[in-house]
DNA sequence: CTGAAAGCGCTTACAG
DNA sequence: CTGAAAGCGCTTACAG
């Protein structure tokens, strides 16, 4: 056996003096009862002495199943799909299962030439299923005849999914400052087509309408610090400036702290700033942001449930998880 | 054909009334000159009909190879990894290669139940190679015999590794921090035991203590915004309280500001601080934060070059990316 | 308790 | 231009 080949199960039976199937039983732990303890000793040793490791793509093929799920995300990966994987992997492993991630390139993100050009190359790899996290719809396209489960998306549509109450969260976080006396509400929303924005802005504009008084205005900007900023500023120089700045994300609610600064604003003297998600930023942040926190790991633990349903052969029950308002140091009456 | 099957190459030979081998041909673009056009055309469209899509573990089985190669990082991600993911994604989609990241749980985040099992399921899948970003040797065992490059370790290991040089980056930064004056420094250390951060820490006590009349006294903690307040308090709590905290990461730059803030300290006017990596939270700060800049992007793409390399029988040298100082408000001279 | 054999679905020489 | 066949390295009935 030359030292360049890898070894297979037929160089350890060979150095085991035993047959191929034998090796195999014992490395697949099968053999109790079919297998001398002595033989499988022999096999394991030659196993371990020549460095023996099975062959996946073999045993994938054979099986017909590779007991892995790609967990698809946004590359512009934040501390949040973290959470994601880590809820995700913990289901996936008490059910023998592996999950590796896919980072989609999106647009959502600062602007980064790689992005445009579409996808990476996919990955070649033989999977058993999908789980698609904060992305188009068209990710699908890519893994179309894959059982899939969206993560954080549309629950309308024909894939089973597990998403957020984001227009709870936002009608709570609407309530709190109305309660507070806000009525004129500014919108820092994020230019990214995905459901989960449009969820946040038509729950805010109808909140806001319901307010006696309520007016809304809104501007669109990235999901990036100096794009928010900028967006922010937009907002802050209107004659009729906004008494709170409700911004779809943390990081956006990071630039509007900046354009507050900028312009000599305290937060929350002067101006209230909201942010979305409860990402460590938001406690970074001084003062700690007022936020809806979306449960990460959950999402990721449900929509792992929801995908071993399905390879199950059953159908998943669409879910819904909560998002709960988290207040902090950035909401205040306004200044009357 | 029942409907429950999926289909396979020889379904679509069937269907087109061809043999498998020229499906195979046409479906893998190597028809031209074998197969007439009339044929191929044929084939695409029964493939398409049934909608054929080929297995890769059998694919991967045949070739011995899956061109995709396994980016392990660790689990808490932050947007630091996205971009080693894109810099390693562009290198190896152009040569053809596809990236799956694989997060290993570690102990560097807070502390997180899960984490302590040791790793999740591995992979059950077939892969070419590793790139193992910021993380102990330890992993590699995981991956023993699959050809690998370390990110961000230890150059002097047995492994092909591209590293940033760090020391350097903490030299030019004691060295901003020595002409502004500041003899007094507290170092807020990653209690992570990692190369990147031993070297980091050896650095800044190599420097300070060639500073004329230099000190350093040192605090550990999590990289946590929480547990790196609760560290930067104990340092400013002392009785010759550092006129300027060394953080060893951006995010525990954010929990010494807190802890500055709570003691009444401005920055940069009564206290210095600065951080290491450059993330996004350095310019969401307020005052933005002086820090150094690793370029992730290109540790990702450099790796990959290296891996690609090493797959190609050659063998990568060493490579060492810059460190840069990045000077921006958080530092300042000392208060007299 | 052990082995010979089939077969998972591909790719690629090889023969015609 | 097209097809029959070998073989990648496993797992698992099946026979003894």
């Amino acid at each position: 056996m030359p030292m360049t080949r890898r070894p297979t199960s037929r160089d350890v039976a060979q150095a085991a003096g035993v047959s191929q199937s034998t090796v195999s039983l014992v490395l697949g732990g099968k053999w109790p009862g079919r297998v001398s303890p002595a033989t499988a000793r022999t096999v394991r040793r030659a196993a371990e002495r020549l460095g023996y490791r099975p062959n996946l793509a073999a045993r994938n093929l054979r099986l017909g199943t590779t007991r892995t799920v790609l967990l698809v995300v946004p590359t512009p990966s934040s501390t949040f799909f973290g959470s994601v994987y880590t809820g995700a992997a913990e289901v996936a492993a008490r059910h023998g299962f592996g999950v590796v991630v896919y980072p989609w390139p999106d647009d959502t993100g600062p602007g980064d030439a790689s992005a445009q050009g579409g996808p990476f190359a996919s990955p070649r790899e033989a999977i058993d299923g999908v789980l698609a996290s904060s992305l188009a719809v068209e990710v699908l396209k890519e893994f179309r005849d894959t059982p899939a489960v969206m993560l954080d998306n549309d629950p309308a549509g024909a894939t089973p999914t597990v998403a957020f109450a984001v227009a709870d969260g936002m009608r709570a976080l609407a309530a709190h400052l109305g309660a507070l006396g806000h009525r004129r509400f500014g919108h820092v929303a994020a230019a990214v087509d995905q459901w989960t924005f449009h969820e946040r802005g038509g729950a805010l504009a109808a909140a806001v309408a319901a307010l006696p008084g309520g007016g809304l205005v809104r501007a669109t900007s990235a999901i990036d610090v100096a794009a928010a900023k900028e967006a922010a500023g937009r907002l802050l120089d209107r004659p009729d400036r906004p008494t709170v700045l409700v911004c779809d994300d943390d990081l956006m609610a990071a630039g509007a702290y900046k354009a507050a600064r900028a312009r000599g604003l305290e937060i929350p003297r002067d101006l209230s700033v909201t942010g979305f998600d409860d990402d460590v930023l938001a406690t970074a942040l001084e003062p700690e942001l007022t936020t809806v926190r979306l449960p990460a790991r959950r999402l990721g633990a449900e929509g792992m449930t929801a995908l071993l349903e399905l390879l199950d052969g059953r159908t998943p029950e669409p879910r819904s998880l909560p998002a709960e308002l988290v207040v902090r140091a950035s909401t205040a009456p306004p200044r009357r």
